[in-house]
DNA sequence: ATGCTTTTTTATCATTTGTCAATTTTTAAA
DNA sequence: TTTAAAAATTGACAAATGATAAAAAAGCAT
């Protein structure tokens, strides 16, 4: 949690009262390899900040996993839509590396964003961000081939490929395993 | 505005003076079939709502357009990364019909987030739906073959299908208008 | 280290989608 | 209405990606 509150701390100027109460709101989870955190169908409970180690969150449709989102350090995820309306969710979320996570339950989220209002500010950029994170993939399945995908992914961000196996980078990339092992033998 | 003003009221129970407040922030602005309201380069300055017509946000790199976002009536739309960070836009936005937008300027925007409780609720939850809409967006890019993108956004967006030239929404679909051509053909 | 399981690569062939060109249809202007 | 421009369709072929199967490589537990 330290680099976290840092962060925000840096951004928004804390009150040690406003310290406790977000220390307090989560919960510290460890986590391992292969570890599943929701399970499609269920409602997800909680959102996760990374600590240490990498999440995916990804729909399986009995075909096709289809991963959605991947999370490391210092960054969050949970499945969305489930989170916030509190409805079953689509999707599921796996541990890909063992890890420590950070959970903030529903309950303790909506009490955050109606009592310390740093955290409030802090959401609501952090929504944004992923905003224009999804867009730009959005962008990215609407005018790249897949090997161009897979050449910006390198370059913005290269933990994806450095740190996710084959399967699971293909499925982010929307392609098949094949399709990336051959990509990745192209010059 | 009226319709908006209806539903924000619903929602949070607005005061007269903060109807004021909001009916001022706001600039009705008409519109002309095929007028451009930002140039790709320029810095998105207002966001609009779009009070009768069609709006589009689009990219184009030379080649190719992609059409990013579609707006019809009691929706909103900008390019978005350009309004939020005040910075040079990749994106242009265009009247596909004749129309009357109300537009929201970004000095107008911060102000009702700080002083409009009511309004930073709805601005807090329309970015969560856009977020949604989206995401949903990238489900379709991941898992989905141009068909049955096709056929998912009659059953969900029949608007899209009935308003927009083949052009435009092959553009929105990811495919060219031959593709779009030949799927529309099939059964 | 050994053997088993999973992942990755490679090959072949099928399908989807793109490109280019020509034609038809629709739209808009004179 | 007539005509010019834009959009939509169609055909032939090329390129990208998927499906299936088999082999090679890597990871993991004993």
């Amino acid at each position: 949690m330290e680099k976290f509150l840092e962060l925000l701390n840096e951004q928004y100027q804390l009150k040690d009262e406003q310290i406790r109460v977000l220390l307090n709101a989560f919960e510290k989870v460890e986590i391992q390899k292969n570890e599943f955190l929701l399970l499609a169908g269920n409602v997800a409970r909680k959102v996760y900040l990374v600590d240490k180690g990498v999440i995916r969150v990804f729909s399986d449709d009995g075909n096709q996993e289809s991963t959605r989102r991947i999370a490391f350090e210092n960054e969050f995820a949970t499945s969305f839509d489930s989170f916030i309306n509190q409805t079953p969710s689509s999707e599921s979320i796996q541990a890909l590396e063992d890890g420590i996570l950070y959970a903030l339950s529903y309950i303790n989220f909506r009490k955050l964003n109606e009592t310390v209002p740093a955290w409030r500010a802090f959401y609501i950029n952090r929504i944004e961000q992923a905003f224009t994170l999804h867009y730009g993939r959005i962008e990215a399945f609407q005018s790249m081939t897949a090997k161009e995908r897979y050449d910006a992914l390198i370059s913005q961000r290269p933990q994806m490929i450095a740190r996710l196996s084959n399967k699971v980078l293909a499925s982010y990339l929307g392609i098949t395993q094949e399709s990336l092992s051959r990509i990745k033998s192209k010059v």
